[in-house]
DNA sequence: AATTCTAAATGATATAGATCAATCCAGCGT
DNA sequence: ACGCTGGATTGATCTATATCATTTAGAATT
């Protein structure tokens, strides 16, 4: 191993942080629904979302068969979500961090179609649907904002299925972690050093791929000086070249 | 070649059906929009629905980057939608049958992030975006069915994700022909006979396969008495038999 | 009818990634 | 401190699918 990352200086999406009083307050309101509303209006759709406890790692947030009835926003931590495929194996559909929106799947069908599952201790707000329902039908931004959030989901599946559709192992791990990256820039947390919340077994499925050749990628990047990592520590030294990667039809090994 | 399918006695999709005066008569309407209407509102959003010219094949109905400002459903014919990879390819996203709705991709980047073009000669109905937004806000029955036609596409490409990250070169196109058999079906046309609207090319790019796998697999599956195929022209004998093919996690060659 | 032209099928070969099989190693309980 | 345990890595081999090359068959053009 050429270099170490030491655990305890890394920026890290499990960081618990402190409850917010409102949504006024929240870190992810520029992404979350409460997007350019005004006072009042902000104050109905916090009378509406619900803060629970947090969920512990490999908690259940909404299992597939459930009933649709609300969405879910996470505020720290992270979730994926998952179906069980015509073999009975699970198959990963999508990872969730802080300030994305999960949950509507389920709205086509009235029922959940994935499971959805902590992977580290997470904050997560419920938004009763049927009452954003209501508020959608008042408040027009309202309605602008969640039928924007709920074609956000299709904009990402999209590029999954184009990934996955026409891409290599290698460049398909490279877009996960320049995707990842993104959301944590977004978010204000480092983009060049986190820790990845899934198991490589997470990330394999979810990539069209096994653990194996996942474990030999990340290798392989760091040979190539594209990044360090140490188990789910990683450090992205040379984003460029990653761009590079997942943009080359030659893509040499 | 063991039988062959005379052209003429396909039924297809490509039939150029008489123009309906108002969506209560469309045979689209218990999937589009109009789902369980009162009279009065559905008066409201005929209005606001636009019957354009037929499209001829591969003609374009949006282009990628173009503003978003209409959502669009399928009457006859059919229709692919594509976007350009890193690599400068076109990537299959989705293909739309008769009955189906497609161009919410635009919605939340306010710009399409797909070029839709016919596959073949198309009636289809133009939805102004704007529009049917000031409608949802009046009309709840109508926010709901819009929300669930928006999360619609969310299911499908979800499992488009499923079935390229685990399923073999012969599960993939089996699952497309159930697929459309089965969305054939909806419409009330033949599920067993048909004609494909894309060529391999077409079929083999939303699969994640090249040309030559999609034909072999044909092949082998007209060898295994599952179908008879004669170019785009399909008949499909044994669904059950396809049905196992796909949920068999050990499928022998 | 002869002549392209293009999509599709088929064959031969190469290879990316899967599979099978050991380790390796950090965390955990005793 | 010690052995477990399960995730992760690494190595050796196999195989499904890609790639490259050729043939076939309609459809379109002259």
């Amino acid at each position: 191993m050429e270099q170490i990352i030491k655990d305890d200086d890394v920026i890290n999406t499990e960081t618990v942080l402190p409850s917010p009083v409102s949504c006024r307050d929240c870190r992810m309101n520029a992404l979350c629904i409460p997007l350019s509303l005004e006072s009042d209006e902000l104050s109905k759709l916090e009378q509406v979302i619900r803060r629970g406890n947090p969920f512990q790692a490999r908690e259940t947030v909404f299992r597939c068969g459930d009933k649709f009835s609300a969405v879910f926003a996470v505020r720290s931590g992270s979730v994926k979500s998952f179906c069980i495929d015509h073999h009975g194996r699970e198959q990963v559909t999508g990872f969730y961090l802080p300030g994305e929106i999960f949950g509507w799947d389920g709205l086509a069908e009235d029922h959940h179609q994935n499971t959805a599952v902590a992977l580290e201790t997470a904050s997560i707000c419920e938004i009763p649907f049927d009452q954003l329902e209501e508020l959608s039908a008042t408040i027009p931004s309202i309605q602008k904002q969640v039928m924007r959030l709920i074609s956000r989901e299709i904009t990402t599946d999209q590029k999954q299925i184009a990934l996955l559709a026409g891409n290599s192992a290698h460049q398909r791990l490279a877009s996960l972690l320049m995707s990842i990256s993104a959301r944590l820039a977004r978010q204000k947390l480092s983009s060049t050093r986190f820790r990845l919340p899934m198991s490589r077994g997470e990330i394999s499925n979810y990539l069209g791929l096994t653990v194996e050749t996942v474990s030999r990628a990340f290798s392989y990047f760091q040979r190539k000086k594209y990044l360090i990592v140490n188990k789910k520590e990683i450090e992205l030294l040379d984003k460029p070249g990653l761009e590079r990667l997942i943009s080359n039809s030659e893509e040499i090994a």
